[in-house]
DNA sequence: CGGTATCCTCATGGATACTG
DNA sequence: CAGTATCCATGAGGATACCG
């Protein structure tokens, strides 16, 4: 996982992994963006209202060592950087998807 | 959701929803023991290791907010008080699944 | 354009002690 | 047995400014 693990027993369950995995703030958002298309920087910064560039830097960068996306940079100036999924990014989009109407279906009964 | 939503945008992604409900340190350790069988307080404190009361109490009132889970309060002394997944809490079953899978899956190949 | 570098806040979660 | 009540550490996330 992205890095450390103080208790030694946080890796108890797979499912968490998962979890730390998609679990921050934008993660899930910037994989929405990245199911429709590959995506340069700033078309995510734009997409993704209300992310800051450290964070949006920051949660990309741990998802692409974690195997979820792929960053490729264009040596050109002015700079080109372009941020798709892996096939490990892909493979998540039915669990994502399982998770959206999970969550729509809450909406609808309870909140 | 359990409670504040201090950013109005918060509530964009029904996603987000779904891992708000799932999401706390303890949440999906605690469903994946009330998936085996109904539990008491005192067992889900001796199964998850390293949980403290205070935690305990605050996840599963949480879930409980949530419609995940159920409380049945037995009025006897010394008290005695069952967990159990409410049909939503079930329906989770599925996801939390392939969450597993997909975890393990990740275990082999990177880390 | 696509980032770093700092600094800071505050919610999440934990330790400990007490109770009906 | 099944909780409250306090107090406290920490780190995830955010604001702001600057850079190749």
């Amino acid at each position: 996982m992205t890095e450390k693990q103080k208790n030694p027993d946080r890796s108890t369950c797979p499912v968490e992994h998962t979890l730390k995995a998609i679990g921050g703030r934008w993660k899930v958002l910037i994989l929405r963006e990245l199911f429709i298309e590959v995506k340069r920087f700033n078309q995510l910064h734009r997409s993704l209202r209300g992310v800051t560039q450290k964070m949006l830097t920051q949660q990309l960068r741990e998802m692409e060592a974690d195997g979820l996306i792929h960053r490729e940079v264009y040596p050109q100036v002015p700079p080109k950087v372009e941020y798709s999924l892996t096939p490990l990014g892909e493979s998540l989009k039915p669990i994502l998807n399982a998770m959206h109407e999970w969550g729509e279906h809450l909406e609808k009964n309870s909140i």
